[in-house]
DNA sequence: TTGACATATTCCCATATAGGAATATATATT
DNA sequence: AATATATATTCCTATATGGGAATATGTCAA
């Protein structure tokens, strides 16, 4: 098997860096395709398909407007990425953990690999 | 040019939905390749792959115990994905986002695409 | 209708993938 | 040393990708 489609769902669309540019600039405020050529400084094909990544996934949502294409970041598509970062949060923000991990660090510094 | 890496970042490596299950069951405790294993119900080399993706990225540790290797989430590589999407957190936790957007689904119930 | 503008689609290609099967490596046990 | 156990690596293949280039589609203006 080969690997996941990119728009097989929230996960994959966004692991390209571009994808992810796109939607924190679409986060505020709708935007035609110009603007987003303009500003990430793509070729406008390549802008094109990367939304239409984006908007099978949900990640984006569209409206015409004359002969613009109005974009806007569906920030809802992104909760379940939210969601599951979240679980682990607290490893990071407890402290316990980090005094935890430095006992644990003394007895794996032999072992680590690369 | 193709795909990037799923070793490239975190947010490649854990676009694949088998990884994210691996993370989640490394959460809490130590485990040897084994467990991982009997517990996803996936082939020994597939585990072994996965677990090198997440290794490379630095979402897991490893130590060895024996002939077993111990391996173990570091969440704190998890972060910089928290980080991104929290920025999108408010979006669907304030109220006022939610009006405004069942204000503008009014107008868009014509122009939505697919 | 013709032309300009905005966006989408198609064709091209090198590249990495995930899984399966088989095998290699490493460590422990006897 | 020989064998068993635990894990890693290699070889294979179908498949989708992202960018570039070229072109198609759609919409407005005159």
């Amino acid at each position: 098997m080969a690997r996941a489609r990119t728009t097989s769902d929230a996960f994959n669309a966004v692991a390209e860096p571009r994808r992810r540019e796109i939607l924190n600039y679409l986060a505020l405020t709708e935007r035609p395709v110009g603007d987003i050529v303009a500003s990430l400084g793509l070729e406008q094909p390549s802008v094109s398909k990367h939304l239409g990544v984006l908007r099978r996934v949900g990640l984006v949502r569209v409206r015409r407007h004359g002969r613009h294409m109005l974009y806007r970041t569906n920030a809802e598509a992104i909760r379940p990425l939210h969601e599951w970062t979240k679980e682990f949060e607290h490893f990071w923000t407890h402290q316990l953990t980090r005094v935890q991990e430095r006992a644990e660090a003394k007895s794996k510094e032999r072992t680590s690999t690369e």
